[in-house]
DNA sequence: CTACAATGTGAACGGTGATTACATTACCGA
DNA sequence: TCGGTAATGTAATCACCGTTCACATTGTAG
């Protein structure tokens, strides 16, 4: 009965659930890369056994926070280009995507680099959503080519830039470069499905 | 002085410094992928503080182990190839790649998914022979292309495809189908290059 | 043979994921 | 309004981890 009039620390947090994916959001873009299941409470205010009452450990809080994160990077691809169908639009959306990892690099490898359920979660689907959404723009852009292995491609050409530079494989310092690369690599690989030519 | 006689244990261990990285990749064969240094130290058969009269830290001994990695990767590459100069042969390299990755999926997440110093490190050197391998290829079966962001653009494509198969991204359970898969992407890629194109 | 440098040990510190028993609170039916 | 039950948060605890320190042991140079 310590300062029951005040509001600090109510005994109920109030919104736990989110209240932890949004303080590992915080975290990660603060340049945490391990997200540890204690930091991620001590920043929401929390008893380090709290978060346990809403993910059942460390994985299914992290996951919550990839698929969270797999929302954004969709926005930020639709926001290069809504729905792309040619060749320049594309590219913008690659370099979009690159452009994310870079931006954003703790949120990525929790994305794609930390190994995953491959079955039971949410993750599968938000991934599917990325997919799709490629797939999508490939349709439009190349009507005539095969489109699942062409996206495919694509999508692992971006993925590989963007894994590639945020691992300082490739060089990132100037981002302009980064993206004049980008954009060499994709049109190299576009210029293969130009209407007329064979995809698979 | 207990069972002096016998060659059990004995005090210093002879060749730690390597021993260390032998009992890692061990450990990451076995798909251990936390690397953690009381587990590999466990495995050499010494205390946990051995180790750090030969490594400053986690991070040098993994990027002893990585580097270790990176020459397998390019044994691995080169026997599925020694020096390719055809659009077929560099498809098998490719193809050799993902398999690198699936078949060792701890080993290559060191490799390139943990946070590394940029700076100081033999990891660049290696990765760098790589590339220069990758580099190497490109300017035998492209003299006409511009080999730098051609090399580049491969190496992201087939970096892409192993990252993606490895983080479920893609379904790996066919090992037919992946091949497929890596040959079509690839065949996407090399047929916007062949002579007479512009590659950049 | 002796001193020194190199190498390995054991104990310790703080941090981590996870579980358990317990405390507090919200909420719903009487 | 009251009371009980389920939901939620806490504190204590366990095993493990990275890292450091003082100390023990061993190889080796002089």
């Amino acid at each position: 009965m310590v300062g029951a009039m005040t509001t600090k620390t109510p005994y109920h947090h109030g919104d736990l659930q989110s209240g932890l994916v949004r303080a590992a959001m915080e975290l990660l873009e603060e340049g945490e890369t391990d997200l540890s299941m204690r930091a991620v409470a001590r920043r929401a205010g929390v008893s380090p056994a709290a978060p346990y009452r809403h993910y059942e450990d460390r994985e299914a809080l992290v996951s919550a926070v990839a698929a969270v994160g797999y929302g954004e990077l969709a926005e930020a691809l639709t926001a290069a280009h809504p729905s792309p169908s040619t060749p320049e639009q594309l590219v913008r959306v690659a370099i979009a995507y690159v452009q994310f990892a870079l931006a954003r690099p703790a949120l990525f490898r929790v994305m794609f680099g930390e190994p995953c359920n491959r079955d039971n979660n949410e993750r599968v689907a938000a991934t599917g959503a990325v997919s799709l959404y490629l797939q999508g723009i490939v349709e439009r852009s190349f009507p005539d080519a095969d489109a699942e292995p062409l996206g495919t491609a694509i999508w692992a050409l971006v993925h590989g830039l963007a894994s590639l530079h945020l691992d300082g494989k490739l060089d990132s310092t100037d981002p302009a470069a980064v993206a004049d690369r980008v954009n060499a690599a994709v049109r190299a690989m576009l210029t293969a499905t130009q209407p007329g030519r064979d995809a698979a």
